[in-house]
DNA sequence: TCTTAATCGATATAATTCTATCGATAAAAC
DNA sequence: GTTTTATCGATAGAATTATATCGATTAAGA
């Protein structure tokens, strides 16, 4: 029997969190079932789309009723790789690092911070949200012991290159990166770029083409 | 004379940032120009795509010897909106926003936090990073008299929606929005949502593929 | 019970985005 | 000075992604 390749496009991807979100919401207000045409009215893409995401995690529908919305929350979680909670170590403790830490929410998509490590000899021995900040050479050990994946890259630009390459000695798989830098990583590493300022762009640009054409009557703005 | 409407697809627009910081970089570091090819090898792309990218800023290349580098830093700040600028306000005083206030980099990228707000009385009155946490219903008046058009969202999914509406009343034209909901906006305002769920769940797909792979033999994988 | 309306699932079409090709041009090598 | 090589700029083609269409199915109303 030949594998059936399932390709999953980089934007269905990205698109399946937002459902989630809307669907554990509806979940909680005890709704058993939703169509594509009512969720799509969430957002600013059609049902069609929505549909054919749904799809790719193998969720079924009944015609006129729609989805049970448990069978598309397990679906999708499972399909992401949340339902299985991944530990993850996350370094740099500053303020980014402080709100990641303090973002509880991970759980629920299959990110479970276990240690945190910065270089600052000022920091490592205090406490954040009950984990105590170690030292960075410290985490060659204790990634082989735990057996972590995932590491989270929470330092300045400057200073990422040599923290990847550390996570990378230490056996981490998967590299979720918040500086600002491009990261160089040997094959077979998962490199994810959790870029702000990509997102500022687009709002930058959008609002500047606004700008202008309001002030000068009848320029034309892309989008 | 038409008008020659310029397409930019989000994508370009997401991958302008990316030019940017190497291109400071290399700038810093006294080199004058750079070729298509020399920069597309920082990336996992090529460079055609880097030049069709860097066509739409309006750059212009000599053969042989390519893009003077200061050229396109200001061609592409010019194009995003980042040689101009904007002014913006910050909801949300918590770990978020402590991070996002910390994050000096904004000026170069065209933004300026001018005020921070809150709802929780403990916080109004402290001190971030040099500036006063006011309540939020101080917001409108402010916002006209400084003529601030962004607003950064950084609170809680539940009160989201609110912080957006009083946004909205106060004359705000874009919302940058880093809760984890769906914001309701109207016609005309600008809304970007910088999502980490959403880069999470590209990292948790692509790192459930890696590990399934691993176990049982000849699992296929997505990308 | 029969008709109507809504939705799924599959297929087909359109739009967008990326990649390849080719001549023109400018610097470097011979 | 001529040839070679690297690059741009433009155009053409491939691949991907999004949208539309249509029959099948199921619940609700007449």
């Amino acid at each position: 029997m030949p594998h059936t390749v399932i390709e999953v496009s980089r934007s269905t991807l990205k698109r399946l969190p937002l459902y989630l979100h809307v669907l554990e919401d509806l979940h909680r207000q005890k709704q058993e079932y939703i169509s594509c045409t009512a969720l799509a009215l969430k957002f600013d893409f059609g049902s069609i789309q929505v549909r054919k995401d749904l799809e790719v995690t193998g969720a079924e529908g009944t015609a006129k009723i729609g989805f049970r919305i448990s069978d598309l929350i397990r679906n999708i979680k499972t399909f992401l790789g949340w339902h299985n909670v991944q530990d993850a170590f996350l370094v740099g403790a500053g303020n980014l690092g402080k709100a990641l830490l303090g973002y509880r929410d991970f759980d629920l998509y299959g990110l479970n911070i276990v240690a945190v490590f910065d270089k600052d000899p000022a920091k490592i021995g205090t406490r954040i949200f009950d984990k105590e900040v170690m030292p960075v050479e410290k985490m060659p050990g204790l990634a082989a012991r735990m057996h972590v994946n995932i590491g989270i890259v929470a330092v300045s630009a400057i200073a990422a290159q040599e923290v990847v390459n550390v996570m990378v000695a230490s056996g981490i798989r998967a590299v979720w990166n918040f500086a600002p830098a491009p990261l160089e990583i040997p094959q077979g590493i998962i490199l994810e770029n959790a870029r702000l300022t990509q997102s500022l762009a687009v709002l930058s640009n959008k609002l500047k083409c606004l700008l202008e054409e309001e002030t000068k009557e009848s320029v034309p703005c892309p989008m």
